[in-house]
DNA sequence: GTGTCGGCCGTCTGCCGACAA
DNA sequence: TTGTCGGCAGACGGCCGACAC
C-alpha cells in the first residue's frame, strides 16, 4: 500500500496545507470508505496497543508468519496503554485502501496505574455518515457496454433533486472522492420503466479505480452540499503480494523494537492500521479494554454473537427464539438496540454491506493464552469459540474479550438510550432495519 | 513493490517448482532489466554488508530520512562481512521493477580474520545478455495510432529470421515476460522504405504494462531459441510513495535491529536489493571491497572516473586529451578497456542506455566519515567528491572508494586481457563502440 | 425496481504507405 | 533508417428502450 495523500483527523475536506503536498482526507468519505464496523480512538485519548496484533497486521501484510527462532522483546508487555498523540487519515494512491496512521506514547507506570482509577474516555465515535449509499457492482455497472443503474431510493436520498419536468430528467453530477479528485457523471432518469442512471463519465471512472463486479461504490451527500465517491473492493483471495523494501522478518524485528524502545523511553512510536487488509484491531480504546477485561464476566459454555462484514446477504430461516443485539454509534453516543426472533421466519440484517445474522454467533470453548511462549499473560484473542454453522471454517477461532458481546449478560457498555427495533427509528441514525422495512440496502 | 514470482539464480528459466506458486525468473532477462551496471555477488561468496547502504535504501524507498532520536545499536559496526548464503531475483508484479532477496550470514571473528587472508574469490559475472536490443518508446511506439517500429539491425539479429519471399514478410513472434507471461506480436516487414513493426498485440502489451514514451523494452533472444521481454521504465521523479505496513522509523530500526540480532550471534538475516529503486549498492563481493580499501591508493585532489547510468545520450566535444576507460565483464572475468580521446572529435560511447563519458568524472576532494556520530570510521561513502561538469547537482557529492576508478593509477583488479579498442573485438563480449562502428545500441 | 440484452451510431483503434528528418 | 502523419476500415464504446425476473 503505498499513501499520497493524508489528514489529520480534525481537519476538515479539501483543505490543503501550505506545504502544498499534502492533502487532507475527508474524514466521513474515509469511515465509509472503511465501513461501519471500523472505528478509530480519539486524538488525546488513551488506548491499548498490542504488539502481537500489530505483529498479526504485519504477517498478513508481508504473507509471511513471524519466524520461529526470533530476537526476543522479554522487556515488552502484550499490551502497552498509550496516549493517542495524533491520528492521520491516508489512502493508497493505487486502490484507495484506507489506512490510518497512529502516534502512540507508552504511559509511565504511575501514569498506568491511574488509567485505572480515572474516569474512562466515552467510547469512540463511529462517523458513519447518514446521508449516503453503497451498491455492489453488478457485471452491467462494469461493462463497457453501459453505465451505472443507480437504485432509485438512493439516487433520490442521496443526489441533487433532478428537475423531472424536463425529458428526460438530467443532471451533470460532480463527485470528489478520497485524494480530492473531481469525478463528473451524467445523471439521467430515463428508460421504461423509468430509472436513475450514471452514464457520461461513468466508465472512465471504473477503468481509472479498475472496479470490477462484487467491488462497492459509495456517495455521500453531506452537510456541505458535496458529493463524495468512495469504494470498496470486493476482498478478492491472494491479492497480497509480499512488500520488497523490508524483508518480513526485519519488519516483524522493527515492530517489536519500535514499540520495546518507546516503551522503554516513554518516547512516541508511529504504526499504521489498515483496517481492511487484516481483521487486526490492534489498537484500541482503553476504556473499551477495561469494560471487557474488568467488568465483563465470560466462562466456558457461554454465548456470544460477534459482528462481521460480508460479502453476500442470504436470507436464512431463525430456528429459535432469540435475541439479536447490536451497537449502534451516532455522535460519540452508542446505541444499544436489542429485539427478538420469532421461529420460523426468515430474517436477515443488513445494514449497508454489512450482515448481521446468526452465523456469527458461537459458544466460548476455552480462554487461553494465544502464543503462551511468546505473549505470557495476554489477553490478545485470549478466548477459544466455536461457531454455529458451517462457515466456521472461515472464522478465527479465537478472539479477543472486546470483540464479542455475551448474550447472557447485560451488556456494561454505557447505555445511554436503550432502543427496540419496534419503536419508531430516530431521523438521523443509520437505517437498520428488517427486509419488510424500507430501507437503503441494497442487494 | 510487491513480489510475485521468484527464483533462484542458478535455476533455469521457466522451471516451475514443486510448490507451484513460485516461478523461477530467468536470470539473463532479470540482469538486462536491472541494467549492465548492476551486478549481483555470487552465493557461497562473501561479501560485505553496509546497514548505512541499507539504511539509505529503506529511506528512499519510504521517502523518509532516518529520525535523530533513534535508538544505537553500539554493537552493530558500519559494515558486517558476510557468506552470501541465497540469492532470488524478484519482479514486481505491478510494474515489473526487478530486486534481489539475500540471506546473509555474518562471520565470526575469527572467520572475519581468515577473510583477509584467504585467496579472494574472483569477481562477480555480470550476466548481461550478449544477443539483445533494447529501444526507448518513442511517443509513436507508445501511441494508440500505431505499433513498434523495431530497429532494423535489432530486428535482424534479435528476432528469428522471417521469409523475405513472402509479401509482406511476416511472423508470429512469442516472447515471455519476468513473470513468464507469454505475449503475442505480429512482426511484419513492410512499409517505404521497408521496416520492421510489431503491430497486432503490441498495444496490449503496452497498456497492460502502461509503458510511456520514454520507458525502455528489451528482447532477448538465448541460447534455448527463446524470446524473452522486458522493460525498464524510465526514471520518474517522485514516483516513490511511503508504504504503509511499517512507519518508517520502524523499518529503520527494524533493518538495524536484524542485522544487529544476526551478527551478535551468527545467524542469518535476509535483505531485499532495490537496484534501480535507490543507487545504494549495500551489499558488495568482498573482494571488492578489500581491493578499494586496503589496495587502492586514494588521496585528495586525485581524478576518478564513474560509471552512471542515464536517459539522454548527447554527443558533447573532447576538449583535451583524455583517457577513457571501463571494466567489461564477461563470464565471470573482467576486462579493462582504455583508449585515447583525440581533442576536437565528438564521442560519445553507449552500451544499450548507459552512457559513458567525462560528465562522469571528478575530483577527490575529501575523506570523511558521512555521519561520525551514528557510524564512525565507515567506509561507506566515505570520499567527497567534485564532478566536472555542470549535471554535478544531481550527483551525489559523497561515493563509495569500491565505485570509482582513480585514473592516475593503473587498476588493481585482475586485468586479464588488456585491450585497446583498436584491436577486433572479441566476439561474445558487449558490443561497445564508437559511433563510427556498427552496433545495436540505439538512440 | 433493476439486471441484462439487442439495436444503433459515433468515436477511436489500429494497419497502411507517404514523407521527412 | 525511423518518427510521425493522413487515410481508411472495422471494432468497440456507449446511449437507448425492451424485456424479464
Amino acid at each position: 500500500m503505498r499513501l499520497s495523500s493524508s489528514s489529520s483527523s480534525t481537519t476538515g475536506f479539501n483543505q490543503v496545507t501550505r506545504e502544498g503536498d499534502k492533502k487532507c482526507l475527508n474524514s466521513e468519505l474515509w469511515h465509509a470508505c472503511a465501513g461501519p464496523l471500523v472505528s478509530l480512538p480519539h486524538v488525546g485519548s488513551r488506548v491499548v496497543y498490542f504488539p502481537q496484533g500489530h505483529s498479526e497486521q504485519v504477517a498478513a501484510s508481508t504473507n509471511k508468519e513471524v519466524d520461529a527462532h526470533f530476537p526476543n522483546y522479554p522487556s515488552l508487555p502484550p499490551q502497552l496503554i498509550c496516549q493517542l498523540h495524533n491520528v492521520t487519515m491516508h489512502a493508497d494512491v493505487e486502490t484507495d485502501e484506507v489506512c490510518a496512521q497512529m502516534t502512540l506514547q507508552p504511559l509511565s507506570q504511575e501514569d498506568q496505574k491511574d488509567a485505572y482509577l480515572l474516569p474512562a474516555e466515552l467510547g469512540t465515535a463511529s462517523k458513519q455518515p447518514s446521508n449516503y449509499f453503497c451498491k455492489t457492482l453488478t457485471a452491467s455497472d462494469t461493462s463497457t457496454h453501459g453505465g451505472f443503474s443507480v437504485p432509485r431510493r438512493a439516487a433520490e436520498k442521496v443526489f441533487p433533486p433532478l428537475d423531472y419536468a424536463l425529458t428526460p430528467p438530467a443532471q451533470e453530477l460532480i463527485a470528489r472522492d478520497l485524494h480530492d479528485n473531481e469525478w463528473k457523471f451524467r445523471h439521467i432518469f430515463r428508460g421504461q420503466p423509468k430509472r436513475h442512471l450514471l452514464t457520461t463519465g461513468w466508465s472512465v471512472f471504473v477503468s481509472a479505480k479498475r472496479l470490477v463486479a462484487g467491488d462497492s461504490v459509495l456517495f455521500i451527500w453531506n452537510e456541505k452540499n458535496q458529493l463524495l465517491l468512495g469504494i470498496r473492493r470486493a476482498t478478492r483471495p491472494q491479492t497480497v503480494m509480499p512488500s520488497s523494501v523490508l524483508s518480513s522478518d526485519s519488519m516483524h524485528i522493527g515492530l517489536l523494537a519500535a514499540a520495546a524502545h518507546a516503551a522503554a523511553t516513554n518516547s512516541r512510536f508511529t504504526i499504521f492500521y489498515n483496517p481492511r487488509a487484516s481483521p487486526s484491531e490492534f489498537v484500541i480504546p482503553l476504556v473499551k479494554y477495561i469494560k471487557a477485561v474488568y467488568h465483563t464476566r465470560v466462562s466456558v459454555g457461554m454465548r456470544f454473537r460477534m459482528l462481521f462484514e460480508t460479502e453476500e446477504s442470504s436470507v436464512r430461516r431463525c430456528t429459535q427464539t432469540d435475541i439479536a443485539c447490536l451497537w449502534l454509534s451516532c455522535n460519540s453516543l452508542w446505541f444499544w438496540v436489542e429485539w427478538s426472533f420469532v421461529p420460523g421466519i426468515s430474517y436477515s440484517f443488513l445494514v449497508d454491506n454489512f450482515n448481521f445474522d446468526s452465523r456469527y454467533m458461537g459458544t466460548i470453548t476455552g480462554i487461553s493464552d494465544l502464543d503462551p511462549a511468546r505473549w505470557p499473560n495476554s489477553y490478545w484473542r485470549s478466548v477459544k469459540v466455536g461457531w454455529d454453522e458451517s462457515t466456521a471454517g472461515e472464522r478465527q477461532p479465537r478472539v479477543s474479550l472486546w470483540e464479542i458481546e455475551p448474550l447472557t449478560t447485560f451488556p456494561m457498555y454505557p447505555s445511554a438510550f436503550p432502543l427496540r427495533l419496534k419503536r419508531p427509528w430516530p431521523s438521523g441514525l443509520p437505517s437498520f432495519h428488517g427486509l419488510k422495512d424500507d430501507d437503503l440496502s441494497i442487494n
